[in-house]
DNA sequence: CTGTTAGCGCTTTCAG
DNA sequence: CTGAAAGCGCTAACAG
């Protein structure tokens, strides 16, 4: 019933065996199935069936120092922020290369230099073929080692301070922050605000000018002033403050009656803010978020976010890496996908 | 400077003609250093340093049927549950295995079945030493494979079919679910509620049927009534509609002034209900949750709720493994931990 | 305490 | 299109 069976699993040579082939032969039809004819091709696969047969993924990388596995960091949740979405982009992540042919490796680091002993580690006894990084920084430290060393990798988060077809370019994909932040702004317009404030982040954050921007654009095409707006940590205090801030209106300035806030953590916060003002979401203050994070469909009231396709972008990243350690010169190397929004409560009147 | 430098780093051998020594000793000097002179074992060891030697996965993994490697299932997370706690927990198991030596590779699963297969797989081509499950069922069809198997395994979850002691007992950590609700009973009787209802889960649920004891026996020996009670799936609209029966006092029962939720979904579906219907969190009605989710901090008002003690958690399940994988026989093959609870708005008058 | 031999399971290389 | 030989880097088993 289970044929042959050694103690850990079939082997490459009992299927030769069985397919009455040699080796190397059940090798190429696992690796290189055209080089095989038909019918040879179809005796070993019916062997291979039969015994259940898995390749040892050791012995496969130790001779071709390829290990069809991928690094990602994990960090470590805060409190004070909405979830990372680490959950369902990892899951996605795992899902995309599964189809893929690969496995995820999951590294930890307390740093940025510990995430760079740590992919280093990775590589030299795991043989881990590429890298998935989550955040680029401006002049990120990682993609300039990954380059240094000819490591694979691919980037969630777009290249800020490089040409797409410079010659430091790499694959990266990304959420359309700005449209996200544009399609919010044209929800309250078409809700009848006339005053949108901005709760961004500071200006040293590209992601943050990006959704910024979206805002200002979208502002201007309505014919809407783009005047009230804080710049913040993305910590939920630091959106509360804002939020009060911006609705004492200092020296006699506009008064927001609504807010778009660049993350949901920064949204909740300036929920919290107007509970506290005895404002009521959406009635007084409408407010949106980005992320969708879980806890926007959660709150009280649900909180408008602009929810990003995790799913789509792992899906994404995946292929990127698959096609260049598969040597083939993929279609494009980047990709800025579209966000959707989400419509809650928080920016309804009623 | 970098010594002998091959292209994929040094090896054994490299190392072993640097301490001019046999790669044997080397080898030795890794995994039985005891069976060194001092001598050679710093000799070894500055080789080592020199070369910034690491041993190849691969090749051990081949030869000694063992990878360091711990399989761990990512599960899709879904929009009407508070987070998973995945980020949390899986960043705490990544460092705690890294502490010990060991990797975590990730897998997915769409259902129960694919589950068991993409374990088999991971063992026989990645030659997995070691599974950490999550949420462990009555009659866990999982913990049979394994065992049949004989994989190794550590689950967060306890048995809650078999005595600790029983043949079939395997290594768990868990979280006291009773005591995390007793806490917070005990703490509502603190702020003068005396009529204190339970939002749960459904009978068939052991974890649930935990909870529950802690809500009954607090109130037991508190003196106060367990009576009012609604059993629901873990979902935001289950907690909401079952919030709204409860405090609708049907056939003019008592109206509880508090309640007591087994999740933070639950709670945070619940202080839905009470907004919807003009009631105040904490002034008319008390709530608390549990998981202590992100959500919790960052809802308005802040949810009361239990936290689960993940780190904790994480290093208990490692300490498990590597006992089990390392042959040493665990001082406990399971750890209950205390939860805390983590007081925010929800559940104080003002 | 240290070294020799052999081989884990696969794929690269090169011949047929 | 198929196969034989060799060896990736390491450690188990044994010998000295």
């Amino acid at each position: 019933m289970r044929g042959p069976s050694r103690h850990r699993g079939a082997t490459l040579d009992d299927v030769a065996r069985r397919a009455e082939v040699s080796a190397m032969t059940v090798s190429n039809a696992l690796n290189h199935p055209d080089r095989l004819s038909d019918e040879t091709l179809a005796r070993v696969r019916a062997a291979i069936e039969d015994l259940d047969y898995r390749p040892n993924r050791s012995a496969r990388t130790l001779r071709s120092q390829t290990s069809r596995l991928v690094g990602v960091r994990v960090e470590r949740s805060r409190q004070d922020r909405a979830a990372l979405l680490l959950d369902q982009f990892l899951h996605a992540l795992a899902e995309s290369a599964s189809g893929l042919g690969y496995h995820l490796i999951v590294c930890h680091a307390a740093g940025d230099t510990a995430e760079l002993a740590a992919y280093q580690e990775l590589r030299q006894t795991t043989a881990v073929d590429a890298f998935v990084l989550t955040g680029a920084h401006r002049d990120d430290a990682r993609r300039r080692w990954m380059r240094e060393q000819g490591v694979t990798f691919a980037c969630f988060g777009r290249s800020w301070d490089l040409d797409p077809d410079s010659p430091g370019a790499f694959p990266w994909v990304d959420v359309d922050g700005a449209a996200g932040i544009r399609a919010a702004v044209e929800h309250l317009a078409g809700q009848g605000h006339t005053e949108i404030g901005l709760v961004g982040w500071p200006a040293d954050s590209d992601l943050g000018r990006d959704r910024e921007r979206g805002w200002r654009e979208a502002c201007a095409d309505l014919g809407l002033p783009a005047r009230v707006q804080a710049h913040v940590v993305d910590e939920f205090d630091a959106g509360r403050d804002a939020a009060h801030r911006l609705l004492d209106a200092p020296r006699g300035g506009p008064v927001p009656s609504a807010l778009v806030c660049v993350s949901d953590t920064l949204a909740l916060g300036v929920l919290r803010a107007l509970s506290e003002r005895g404002l009521r979401p959406g009635h007084d203050v409408a407010v949106t978020g980005f992320d969708n994070s879980p806890s926007a469909a959660l709150t009280t009231p649900g909180l408008t976010s602009v929810d990003q396709p995790l799913a789509d972008v792992a899906a994404a990243l995946m292929r990127l890496v698959d096609a260049e350690l598969s040597g083939v010169r993929p279609s494009a190397t980047h990709a800025l996908l579209p966000p959707r929004l989400v419509v809650r409560d928080s920016s309804l009147a009623r």
